[in-house]
Formats: C-alpha cells, sequence, structure tokens
DNA sequence: CATGTTAACTTAACAGCGTTAGGCGTCCAA
DNA sequence: TTGGACGCCTAACGCTGTTAAGTTAACATG
C-alpha cells in the first residue's frame, strides 16, 4: 500500500497519539513501533514527518508549554508569578509522565524565549533587579519543575509515614496514593506562596538585605 | 575463565563503576554491557551480583541518598531545614546524570524513612503542625529535585537572553553553559533564602494566615 | 496525454538494549 | 575423593530506534 490518495499520517495526529500512549503507559511505554500500530501504520512511515523519536517528543513538549500563561504579569509581579507558576504547574500535572523529558530539554525555541522574556520583564518592571529577576524565576522553575516531578513518580513515597499525619484516617497504601495528589497540590500551592511572601519582604527591605 | 579463586566482581565495585559511566556518559550512557566491559567480564555477570539495572540504580542512588545530612535539625529548624537542602543539593549536584532516576523513586526504604522522620520531627518539634511539617518537607524537596533537574540537564538553555543580564559581559554559549553552574546555586541560595524567610513569618502569625 | 519526479507508505535489516538459558571449570565441605 | 554450589562464559530472545530499498499513487511539466 503505497501513497494513498488521502495521507494517513500528519504531525499533529502523531503527536496526539503519542501523548495518549504517554498518558497511559508511561514515558518508556512510548515506542515507535507501538506509536505506529496505534496509527495503524508501519514504524518507518512515522520517520516521514519526524526525523528522530526526540524530535517528536519535543514537539509534544511544546504543545503541552503553549498552556503555560504569562499574561497575568500584567496585573503587578505577584498576580504574575502566581499565575505564571500555577499555569505551569497545572500543564505538567496534566502530563505528568512527560516530565522528565521536558525537564532535560527546551522544545520550541521561540515560544520559551518569549515566555522568558515575558515572565523576566514583567519583574523588572516591577522593580526587581535584573538578577533577582533572574533568580526568581529560575526559583519559580524549580518550584514547579520539583513539584511536577513529585506528581510524575508517586516516588515520594518514601513520605509514607510522613503523609499518615495529614490524612490519619487512612492506612492503607491504596488510599493514601489516592490522596498524594492532593497532598502535592496543597504542598505547591504552600511553598509558592511561601515563597512569594518571602519575595515581598526582600522587595520591601533595602538591596542585600539577606 | 570459570569460577576464578579471587571473585572479579562485588557490589561496591559495580556500583563504583556504574556511577563512573553514568557522571561521564549520562544516564543513557549506561548499559549492562558497558559497565561490564569496564570491568571486565561479560555482562552476565553482573547478574549474579545484581537481579536487575534498576536495582544496580536503586544501590548507585541511595548510596548518594547517604550524604544527606539531616543532622542540623538539633540546632533549631530554620537551621535543620537549610542544613538538609543543602547538603541534599550537594549530594545531587556532585552527580547530576542521576538525578532523574533518584527522583523516580525511593531508594533504600530504611534510610529515607529515617530521613524523613527526622525532618518531619524536627519541624514539629519547633512548634510546626504536623501538616505544616508535611508541606515544608515536600516543600523543600521540591526547590532541591527542581534545582537538581536544572543542573542535570543544561536544559534550562531556554534562558540564555535571561542569564544575559546577570553576566553581561559573556556573549558566548560557551562561557555562558560555564557559568549556568553558578547561576544554578545562586538561585537554589535564593529560593531556599526567600522561602525559609516566608515560613518565618507564617510561624509568628496565627495559624491560617494566608 | 505521456512522462518524470516526488510523496507516502511498505518490508527487511542493523546494531544495541536488558535479560535468560545452558555450559564449564574451579573452589569448598563432607 | 566425591558432590555441589559458585562465578564466570557464550548463545540467544525479544525489544528498541533507525536506515535502506522497493512499490505505487499523486502531482507537475512537456
Amino acid at each position: 500500500m503505497p501513497r494513498p490518495s488521502t495521507p494517513l499520517l500528519s504531525q499533529t495526529g502523531i503527536r496526539a497519539a503519542a501523548l495518549e500512549i504517554i498518558d497511559r503507559d508511561g514515558l518508556d511505554g512510548l515506542s515507535m513501533r507501538k506509536l505506529a500500530a496505534a496509527l495503524g501504520v508501519s514504524a518507518p512511515a512515522l520517520y516521514f514527518h519526524y526525523p528522530t523519536k526526540e524530535r517528536l517528543l519535543d514537539d509534544v513538549a511544546s504543545e503541552i508549554m503553549e498552556k503555560v500563561d504569562v499574561s497575568a504579569f500584567g496585573r503587578g509581579w505577584r498576580e504574575g508569578l502566581l499565575g505564571w507558576a500555577r499555569s505551569y504547574r497545572a500543564a505538567l500535572a496534566e502530563h505528568p509522565n512527560i516530565v522528565p523529558f521536558l525537564a532535560h530539554g527546551p522544545g520550541q525555541r521561540d515560544a520559551s524565549l518569549r515566555r522568558a522574556d515575558a515572565i523576566h520583564g514583567g519583574l523588572v518592571a516591577a522593580g526587581w533587579s535584573p538578577r533577582d529577576a533572574t533568580m526568581i524565576g529560575a526559583s519559580t522553575k524549580y518550584l514547579v519543575i520539583g513539584a511536577a516531578m513529585g506528581s510524575f513518580s508517586r516516588g515520594f513515597v518514601d513520605d509514607v509515614q510522613v503523609y499518615l499525619d495529614r490524612y490519619p484516617a487512612l492506612g492503607d497504601a491504596h488510599r493514601l496514593r489516592e490522596h498524594a495528589d492532593a497532598v502535592d497540590r496543597d504542598s505547591f500551592e504552600f511553598a509558592l506562596l511561601t515563597f512569594v511572601d518571602g519575595l515581598a519582604i526582600r522587595l520591601s527591605s533595602p538591596a542585600g538585605a539577606s
């Protein structure tokens, strides 16, 4: 079956199928053969639309990152930072399995740069020094990525015991894991608000406070 | 060559060689065949000492985590938190390539639980509620893991432009990458101190402040 | 309308992966 | 002295990402 009248594949379709597999089977669960099978096609056919698996994943990651919203910087640095961080985390939490990949390289260069500029610009416009703005941006990213990694892997299960006081009613691991998402969400919000509160101190006090 | 008089392999030796390869060639650069070759042995020989590659990596990760120091909680929650976070980050920064694996599952159960208990206990003893203690522990972990992921991958290169104001002298990507470590270290320290400052507010004000 | 090129797929194959099966000789205990 | 476990070996399985070569439909051009 060569050259069908209507193309069987498209970059959009490939990305969608890939993301579906990743969400369902994990990042390691995605193979080119499995992806091709899901699309009713043989594996090498994919290479006519994406030069490599990594490029495909780059595109999938970029697609996810497009949901990150930096528009709130128009309402002040505090709102801007909170809005950015929350939409960032929400975007990653929707597809936790791709986070390890996403955290290991930039996707589309243009879009990320535009975002970085908006964040940095918004902070500087609010009175932060460029150096502080850089570090605030990086710090916020740390929080988001760290939280996303946590929710990616229920690997923070070493904290089982620690979770118990938060939800003292439950003793079995099943319901515990069920509520781990809530713990993650609460903790992220806690971390973010605490960090922003700490920032407020720094901004109000003269330079070189700490 | 069957059954040599002195065993060629040991778990310790295997771990050391594995970590060396990971540090040099990255996590994906470690294969059982390559590891075996480095030890002057054939690949299946490794399976007499480790049942699986994942178990081996678990052990390597645990070994790294053993350098994390929670003893500073004896000198108050602030010092405890700072000491823990810094030693944690330092341990990961020494072997950035293993961070993605390390962040995806707990290693030795005993050791991590002991650490988690020390952290949680130290916070509660200092007056934090168990719920807050849980979230503080999680938040700090977010910061460390996020920062470690950032230094693992020079993947935050989308921030190239943002870095420029921090080190305005350099324009080429080479020296920029060179200084990226410094930016990461500064940003982590900034994030950690800011977060702890924010915590101090919360502790001094009545419950349910935010 | 015939022709040549390109597009979009196919099957076959390569090297490398983690891992298992089976063989072989050397060491240790009885 | 014999038996068995130990610690390695080679061979092989099914998987991976990717490349090569073949096939034919669609499209552009004379």
